[in-house]
DNA sequence: ATTAAATGCATAATTATTTTATGTATATAT
DNA sequence: ATATATACATAAAATAATTATGCATTTAAT
């Protein structure tokens, strides 16, 4: 990804997230539109993004439909069920990932 | 670490933020501290936080001071002028990492 | 018309980090 | 006497990401 070694282990949660709001997504449309979101913070590289999506698809996160545009292929990926209930429970350790590292860095916070 | 692939590439921070906050730790005391604060929720290996303290030491950011308990070694770490510099740079990477994945993960905020 | 850049997929080698397993030894509690 | 906690450490394996390639089509620029 970039920058940050903090990115490491958020590349599967992005690109479920992503597929969550916008239906179907190929490959390609998903590293322009984490680079439009995040303003350029983040560059998703192909080299991580695309054995992330076939590990994804292999666990049953995610279906492939190819589609022939033009001359060139587009691989369009979609949560399957059991991906919709990945993406709540990637979502969740996100949230819980946030909340824990609030309360090392700012010892103000506290877990209750 | 522990259940989260999210904490992977967060140990540095969490050390130098520790060390940060009380003058000179050793490593043990170092994970009963994290596993106290998070209640249980993160438990830091030695497999990981050895490597990681003799690298930040080797990276010039840690000092060490061997201390004899009775019969027993502690080594007490501290931050050395660029180690609390690093540290500075670290929660600065922290809060721009959450700030870009509520972006991604919630939609309705944005970067401005 | 030609070239460069963007679009679109992919994998392999290397690097970095973490988990798991193991090792050694002392101190304390049961 | 034995188990648990304290305290360090490293090595093998697993995991993930970076960097480097590779191939091909389409669009924009010169």
């Amino acid at each position: 990804m970039k920058k940050s070694e903090l990115y490491k282990g958020s590349l599967a949660t992005i690109i479920l997230k992503l597929l969550n709001e916008h239906d179907k997504m190929y490959g390609y449309e998903i590293t322009q539109r984490v680079k439009e979101i995040t303003k350029g913070e983040l560059h998703i590289t192909e080299g991580a993004l695309y054995p992330s999506l076939h590990k994804l698809q292999d666990n049953g996160f995610l279906d492939v439909e190819v589609v022939k545009t033009g001359n060139r292929l587009r691989k369009y990926y979609k949560l399957t069920e059991e991906g919709t209930r990945e993406t709540i429970r990637k979502l969740a350790e996100l949230e819980s990932y946030i909340k824990t590292m609030r309360v090392l860095v700012n010892p103000k916070y506290r877990l209750q």
